[in-house]
DNA sequence: GGTGACTTTGACAACCATTTTCATTTGCGC
DNA sequence: GCGCAAATGAAAATGGTTGTCAAAGTCACC
């Protein structure tokens, strides 16, 4: 019965970016898929709850959704163009983190993290004409 | 006549912790001021816009938003439990960012960095008891 | 002092992702 | 086959944020 929320498991799989919960529903039922926006958000959820997949917010308040090769702690460095996205470790991050916080008093510190970028493909992509798209 | 954005900063900066929109709105109209939640937000996002003021996302997906006392890049260290909130810098984590996006050929990296952690205060009101609230 | 152009304001409606509600369906044990 | 409990999904509710638009305020200029 948990059938769907393997179904949802396998679009974040096939996925190389982070995907929205929207996105991950339409593109099931485009697939012929018969589930419910509620079931996707519901299926979502529980994935995060136990760590199969990453979750994080975009800057207008849409949550993403990414299936990660390893259930450790790591974050994302993705492509803001085509979101492209490299999982990154940073146990120096981590202590410092920690450090600052104890350093105030803070305990059971916990951090997001998430660095921007635009990959090489991107931005070889983005400047070849001398007209930059400039919004 | 940017009076209101004045008066929206006025109450930010004298704030300890990040306020929502709607908080600021609500405490303004409750001190008597009039000023619609529309101009709230509007102002908000203009002094955002200048950099007076830092935004940032709840895990709720509200925007909330503080005066800090720099204007320069810093991250925050957030009380959980009270919003108590210290800027700290951490010129080893951006120079990490920027290498680890380097390394990956990514350009123009920026990042998002909060350290969220139960501040001395807070953690020694919570734990009186031996009863730790475990959800 | 008056007038008109332009900006700001704010009440209200529109948006839209997410959540809740609730009736129906499904799986399973008995 | 029956009934219960969990899962599902359609539709409505929620709630923060944004857009619309007319009214009010400012200011320059006559």
């Amino acid at each position: 019965m948990s059938n769907r929320r393997d179904a949802v498991h396998a679009v974040l799989r096939q996925s190389e970016g982070f995907r929205s919960a929207q996105d991950v529903y339409a593109e099931m039922r485009a697939e012929g898929a018969k589930i419910g926006l509620t079931t996707v958000y519901r299926a979502l959820q529980a994935l995060a709850d136990t760590g199969h997949v990453d979750v994080l917010r975009t800057d207008d308040g849409e949550s993403v959704y990414r299936a990660c090769a390893s259930g450790d702690h790591h974050h994302h460095l993705v492509c803001r163009t085509c979101g492209r996205t490299v999982e990154v470790a940073g146990p120096a991050v981590e202590r410092w983190a920690e450090a600052i916080g104890s350093e105030h008093g803070f305990t059971e510190i916990t951090h997001t993290l998430e660095i921007f970028g635009t990959c090489a493909a991107c931005s070889t992509a983005a400047k070849p004409a001398r007209t930059p798209s400039r919004a």
